[in-house]
DNA sequence: CGAAATCAGGACCGTTGCGGTCCCCTTATC
DNA sequence: GATAAGGGGACCGCAACGGTCCTGATTTCG
């Protein structure tokens, strides 16, 4: 399906709360926040401070701060930070071996592929996935909206 | 990784091998004349079959051919036919029912990032990439960026 | 100076989905 | 009727992913 992770799905709700309150917020808080698991969280907030999109504090009164704004890091950023780099199929960049070498008729061939798709992503930034209104439900709010009610009749689908 | 599966890759392949010489290919063919082992082939026939991609005639002096001549079959088909529609994460298209329904707050927002990518897959056709001499970029800034230009500095927003 | 808070970095499993193969049945040609 | 070919599954092993937990390093605060 050309999935991609679910953590690269929870990395941008992490991300787009950092964006808002506190600047430096800790995994816990932002667990709670969120509503992902704090284990989780923690998970992908260290990945993405390895990958430099956002910035660690230790100890106490320590935590987590964005290091550019949301509208400078785009959903690119955040897809090769937790999946890797975007590369669609084994046999690109030409690297790695595809045990058909000699006869292998798409060597290179997705290549251009890949670049399409990586334009794509490059082109949408995490503020354009925080904008609408409502952004977070908090646990409450999202108890106020019912416990499961939404027979999710396809709304948000602008098209 | 964003990857797509290794099916898709064969697909392609097949299709492209059954955009030449004759017009009807059997699987067993199709596989010595790519190198993709015969069973992989024929699975990978079958689903396009399916999908409406290949047409299938059987009996003695059965086989496929090609529905659609190859520049007029978006790669986008070809992912949807081997890996279901294009769809990044498990909670768009408003049908699966995500777990934490009331309060996931990314609710419908990859929707206009899926459209941006499916977008790229379809101006592609494998006529694209069967090619060797074209370098093609993404479909409208392609003829504006000139034949084969895009090292990939990246940005063709997707709206 | 000690205690608490917080991140860092792995190790560890269960599940899932995918890749790959095989089998039997139906259909069409010769 | 014999044979060639696709149709539609079932089946299994493996690798990758999601998710959790534990131990250690670092900083602040009492």
């Amino acid at each position: 399906m050309l999935r991609l992770s679910k953590l690269t799905d929870y990395a941008v709700v992490v991300m787009v709360r950092l964006g808002r309150g506190e600047a430096v917020q800790t995994s816990p808080c932002i667990a709670a926040a969120t509503g992902v698991p704090e284990p989780t969280v923690a998970k992908v907030l260290k990945i993405l401070a390895a990958a430099g999109l956002v910035a660690s504090h230790r100890g106490a009164r320590g935590g987590y701060r964005l290091v550019r704004p949301l509208d400078a890091v785009p959903i690119a950023d955040i897809i090769a930070a937790i999946d890797g780099p975007i590369a669609l199929t084994a046999c690109v960049d030409g690297g790695t071996s595809c045990e058909a070498q000699g006869l292998c008729p798409m060597r290179g061939r997705w290549d251009p592929v890949n670049r399409a798709v990586e334009a794509a992503l490059v082109g949408i930034t995490l503020a354009d996935m925080a904008d609408p209104a409502l952004t977070f439900a908090a646990p409450a709010e999202a108890a106020a909206l019912g416990p499961l009610a939404l027979p999710l009749p396809a709304l948000h689908v602008a098209e």
